[in-house]
DNA sequence: GGTAGAACTGAATCACATC
DNA sequence: GGATGTGATTCAGTTCTAC
């Protein structure tokens, strides 16, 4: 677990097992580069957005950029972020399989040209994401508003993607079920979850709250999936997600900030497996045709469905198909036409009667699976 | 009050009687250029948010959400939207004078692209401020976080103006003498304040708040200042800047909605000099989420959970749900399904063990609140 | 007229498996 | 890969309707 690799000890076509759960020393877009593409199903990055650049940057052509303030600098310096923030998200963008998501934090001084550039190279948002701070560093000189957010935008790899993680029902039930919102509350790291050098100052300068690590993997992965972080620093995502029962992989340059991430993730324990459960709803369940009902002698042909309020009814004929005057079709289409609507959900729609009252056909439609499932095991 | 000018009626070297308090009917950047420079003090601007809305979109009952779908709001790529943006954010940048500030709402359709802009056309970002709205439109099909916010950016239009007007000590004064945070609560226009049309529809797709343009107005401006809005609307700037004693000017393309802002406008009687306090925004109750309790490390994943007398227990887990037998879901919905209740609230049900007795997590939530009501909710 | 419940609404980039 | 059919999904309000 957490072991570190150099660049020069990857091979090309390089395994798993050569860079799960372990921190590559080098350069993010090199190391990225070093990595197969799809392979991935989660990016966190928290890049540098100091726009004085200290040495980091390099305009396209590769020539140093010079940290200078006035206005054409100034706007020769965001030309080279810009570069910058291209390069590691094209690189970024081909490690990420298809359906994976990508997770980006900064604040204004560098998300507006993050955000664009996400969207310049065919990610498409999902989201933007408010990290609220409870505990924010005041404005001391009173001339501005109390910076007391950051930003973070939440993206699919691709506009058409459908099929990305996200655990609707876990995060809704957590949050006394109603749907988690896009501003979130954390206090900023402090205290004893903050890593500190020999001399008790702060290790790293923007280490994350643990807490927002764990909304984010607990909202767009599941177990077992790998989650990697360009700009890894003192390895909040590792630890986390080691914690959550999920892999990782960082990048990261500074050997100072390498061995304190090892440490800190040698030390993490992971939870249970069954502590790591998502929950999940309706839309995971195994399907079920109506049909099946009948074959259980759930239902019986020549059933009389009704709506909840009797407005409707139709009969259950032996295909599994039901028959309204002159509609015929499926549970769904019958309840559409009935109702003038495009679609209709027949499960929650039509009801049978029993003892003199209505019951949902969904009823049947989860003692039908209870069967299959025993059936199935 | 509120006078209506054609662009053809305005002179070259427009003297100020010709344009202050009225709205310049015609095309955001034309008027713009009709403006003498350096002559407003505050610009604020809800540009078009370029929303790319596909298909339709049906809430659960089947109803259709009215979507904003206005031809202002089409544009045919990212490239066309950021030239649109360049050219009002240049022309606006000429009109504002060297200490003035500008305002621009968005969403994060389009709010990166502004952002970026305004970086790259010289002026300074002095804040990024979140406007959290108090009820938002839920995500109907639970694919994604509730989208709950805007943004606003706020900069001075150059990188070394520091005479920029900024009410510091009347923010902190009324926010309960703590400042100004980045992050602001108020709920979107509905009720008596959305204006309708002769149907009784929305008049406006998108019309802001006052409260959120009160806000804006009392922080950044002085009492006689000139506030111009290039997407004027339904004149919400200029209502909200009549009433606190600023002047306007609005720019407005659609007929429609300049008769109603004139209408509007009129109506409105300003503030006597010594009312003009500002406006606060709604307080929300400090709602505490149950994962917020993992969040804080109050409670860990695996703890086991009981009800006062230990006739039923539960399970943890890391996702902020509980689990108990064939039962999981939020600590009210297995509280309810173990007792065979329709709801339950399991704040008062669920208890955790400590020092051999039993505690309640409302005690926890209590604790959880001290951390989070600093933020205000 | 008052009240309870139904209906309606808001800047929204809102499926997915199977054939 | 495109067409088709199944079936999953909402929060905080305000306004309207029925009694």
């Amino acid at each position: 677990m957490s072991a570190v690799r150099l660049l020069s000890q990857l091979s090309q076509a390089s395994q798993p097992s050569e860079w799960l759960d372990t921190i590559l020393k080098g350069d993010c877009v090199a190391a990225l580069e070093k990595l197969p593409a799809n392979s991935v199903d989660v990016i966190f990055a928290d890049p540098p957005y100091n726009l004085q650049l200290a040495g980091d940057l390099h305009r396209p052509d590769q020539s140093k950029v010079d940290a200078v303030d006035d206005h054409w600098d100034q706007f020769d310096s965001f030309a080279a972020y810009d570069a910058f923030t291209r390069a590691w998200l094209l690189a970024a963008r081909r490690v990420l399989k298809p359906n994976g998501t990508i997770w980006v934090i900064g604040s204004y001084h560098n998300i507006f040209r993050v955000g664009s550039m996400i969207q310049d190279l065919g990610f498409w948002i999902l989201n933007d994401i408010v990290w609220r701070k409870t505990n924010p560093m005041p404005n001391f000189r009173g001339r501005r508003f109390q910076n007391a957010h950051e930003t973070l935008i939440w993206a699919s790899r691709e506009s058409k993607a459908k099929a990305y993680t996200f655990n609707y029902e876990a995060l809704k039930a957590s949050n006394d079920d109603v749907q988690m919102r896009s501003d979130w509350l954390f206090p900023i790291c402090t205290g004893g979850e903050r890593l500190k050098d020999d001399q008790g100052n702060k290790l790293h300068p923007t280490q994350k709250p643990e807490a927002l690590l764990a909304r984010i993997i607990m909202s767009s992965t599941k177990p077992g999936d790998v989650i990697l972080d360009p700009f890894f620093g003192s390895g909040t995502t590792g630890a986390v997600a080691k914690r959550l029962g999920r892999h990782f992989v960082g990048i990261e340059r500074e050997q100072t900030y390498i061995d304190a991430a090892v440490e800190r993730i040698e030390a993490i324990r992971p939870l249970e497996r069954a502590d790591l459960t998502v929950l999940t709803g309706k839309r995971a369940e195994a399907r079920v045709a109506f049909v099946s009902l009948l074959d259980m002698n759930l239902l019986a042909p020549g059933t009389v469905l009704y709506d909840a309020k009797k407005r409707y009814k139709a009969k259950v004929r032996a295909d599994g198909t039901i028959v309204s005057g002159d509609f015929a079709g499926s549970i769904h289409r019958v309840g559409a036409l009935l109702q003038g609507f495009d679609t209709c959900n027949g499960w929650t729609f039509w009801h049978y009667e029993r003892n003199g009252g209505l019951n949902l056909i969904d009823e049947l439609r989860r003692i039908a699976r209870l069967g299959i499932e025993r059936a199935g095991a």
